[in-house]
DNA sequence: GTTCTAGAAC
DNA sequence: GTTCTAGAAC
């Protein structure tokens, strides 16, 4: 089984010491529905399910628990590039389970939050190690980034946890770049989590300004991660981004304010929310 | 002529 | 999310 005996205690932060770090092949994901895209990740989960039911590896899966799963993405972007998810069982308690997006987070669910983004860093840090004691001498340095894509294509909410590096073959848009680039509209875990520190009550949601984040992601320029110089192409992007030296620019400062984050009224008992827009004025909400 | 982007995909 | 490819940009 792939999942590591670790504790048995209910600490779901804790990642073995040594993880491997061993990509699968394209025909190792569940095969997409030609009409259905939208449903690869809730494919991946459900094979992560039937694999674990009958106690047999997934080489999709990079770490399991019982509760959050590890898979690695079907196009990587980087080096290093994997999914966290809360797996769709109930055996332990949470409330993460039927989450698809950012949008769906409110301030009751910030405990379970801080738990799957603390197992996100661990296993980030452990990727880290990994490099180190068998890449290092052949690659560049890396750092680890965890967060989320401000407009995710896929359901359910999923946190990316991929290296700086972005060497990959399946970087081919501009969109590739910019959304693993822009501290915008790539959520730092952290900026999430801090946003919903400021909420003070579980009734008020939190929510992305799509718009802005759409104009983010198709017309930030295109720049280099290591030394910023912004490329004219994609290729130029990729050509620079191959030989560029520099150091990978360590994260902004943490608990920067990401400004395509907002406050909405969440939706209660099933009525509809009047959808309308908080803002924050000081310690105090209005309706915008 | 070649490189590159961007829109359609039932 | 990707693949494919027409035609824009170089």
């Amino acid at each position: 089984m792939n999942n590591s005996p670790i504790n048995s205690s209910d600490d779901f932060t804790r990642v073995p010491i040594q993880l491997l770090y061993n990509p699968p092949q394209k025909g190792d994901f569940p095969s997409q529905s030609f009409n259905n895209w939208r449903n690869g990740l809730k494919n991946v989960l459900s094979s992560v399910e039937s694999s674990s039911k009958r106690h047999e590896r997934n080489p999709i899966v990079l770490f399991l628990n019982d509760k959050y799963v590890c898979t690695y993405d079907m196009y990587p972007k980087a080096k290093y590039h994997m999914l966290l998810m809360r797996r769709k069982i109930n055996t332990h308690i949470g409330n993460l389970t039927h989450l698809n997006t950012l949008n769906d987070l409110d301030s009751s669910n910030l405990h379970e939050l801080r738990e799957f983004h603390a197992l996100g860093r661990a296993i980030a840090t452990q990727i880290l190690e990994y490099h180190r004691t068998h890449e290092m001498s052949r690659n560049p340095p890396i750092i680890m980034k965890v967060g989320y894509h401000a407009i995710p294509s896929m359901e359910p909410l999923h946190l990316h946890i991929i290296s700086s590096d972005l060497d990959s073959a399946c970087i081919t848009k501009r969109e590739h770049v910019v959304s693993f680039t822009s501290p915008l509209f790539f959520v730092e875990a952290e900026a999430v989590e801090q946003h919903l520190e400021s909420a003070f009550t579980s009734s008020i949601a939190l929510t992305i300004r799509k718009d802005r984040a759409q104009s983010i992601r198709s017309y930030t320029p295109m720049m280099c991660v290591r030394c910023g110089k912004a490329a004219v192409s994609v290729p130029d992007w990729k050509r620079h981004n191959k030989q560029c030296n520099k150091l990978p620019t360590k994260k902004e400062s943490s608990g920067r304010l990401n400004s395509l984050l907002g406050w909405r009224r969440a939706v209660v008992l099933g009525e509809d929310a009047d959808g309308a827009d908080l803002i924050k004025v000081g310690s105090k909400k209005k309706l915008a």
